[in-house]
DNA sequence: CACTATCACTTGCATAATGATAGTCACAGA
DNA sequence: TCTGTGACTATCATTATGCAAGTGATAGTG
């Protein structure tokens, strides 16, 4: 995308994008949670050119999601760690990978979400924080906030007039 | 990322990007869920060029998240429907909003996700659906499935070796 | 019947991003 | 001195993106 700005109506979808929008950003954070944290540690596990690795760490960094460390001063040595705001990025990842384990993976799981002590598998769903439900339609929908611009508020009427069984 | 299948080691993540790893793709199903289907629909909601909206529909299609629909014979009119597989990206894309709502809405939140009835706030977060219990580190963690390869097998060993304060 | 509008697109082309290959630099150890 | 590691830059070809403009089929209006 060149321009962002042109996309920037507020969305937090389109905003989150503009940070984790290109695939090796979101493959490396994929690596980063699973504790891969030097430039070589990236390199070799995704196969990704150096040059694109320096690009993407460089924005990951700049978005706040990774911070870059010396970890040794005599040969300067640098290390990439999540952030909070990086490692808040989990549940998303994690969606992510219940979404193409059940649709994209015909041979079966590679990798999946267990439980640390007993190893027992886990089912992620998403659910309201307070009152436990299930977070789907059409019980919950999406609606305009209290920041979202006229355009936004528009947009969530207009469809659902037009077609009575929007989703979402 | 030219050559997918380098990237292909079988990771539900990378196997999902293949099908939604580019802006618009994600913008286009956003807009799919509060009800958008007509190619004018998607092209004035996103001030997309058409030739870059038609690319996108044809991989989404291809993808099977949407589904192309002839609606009008005489002048022939297309919409572009959510698949059953299309549907359920729905909490990455709540996932999404909830993250990006957190880090990257100074000014408030501009989308939210509401209960359709009461037009209460939700608050999304991810947690297992048998037990309910929240899906976060380092109670749950990520670890190799039934199909994972001999690379996947490896990879979720050595960094936990190395430190063991990786992040899962 | 000419004229305009709507919808769903193509085509062509300039610019920008991506990715492969090769090289750099600072040190460390043998 | 020679080899090796870690973390990169530089150069350049290939691809993808995005703008502008055009197309074709039909429908409605005066």
């Amino acid at each position: 995308m060149r321009h962002k700005s042109l996309n920037d109506t507020g969305c937090p979808i389109a905003r989150s994008l503009e940070h984790v929008g290109e695939w090796w950003s979101i493959l490396i954070l994929r690596d980063a949670f699973t504790g891969a944290s030097r430039f070589d540690d990236f390199q070799t596990n995704l196969g990704i050119a150096p040059n694109m690795l320096t690009r993407r760490l460089k924005t990951l960094v700049e978005s706040g999601l990774l911070e870059k460390r010396r970890y040794s001063d005599k040969p300067a040595r640098y290390e990439y760690v999540l952030t909070n705001k990086g490692r808040e990025f989990r549940p998303v990842l994690w969606a992510l990978i219940a979404w193409g384990n059940e649709h994209f993976a015909p041979e079966g799981e590679s990798i999946m979400v267990i439980d640390a002590v007993t190893g027992e598998r886990a089912e992620p769903v998403l659910v309201d924080r307070r009152t436990g439900r299930l977070l789907q339609a059409p019980e919950f929908r999406i609606a305009a906030g209290p920041a979202a611009s006229e355009r936004m508020r528009r947009r969530h009427a207009p469809f659902n007039e037009r077609k009575p069984g929007a989703q979402s």
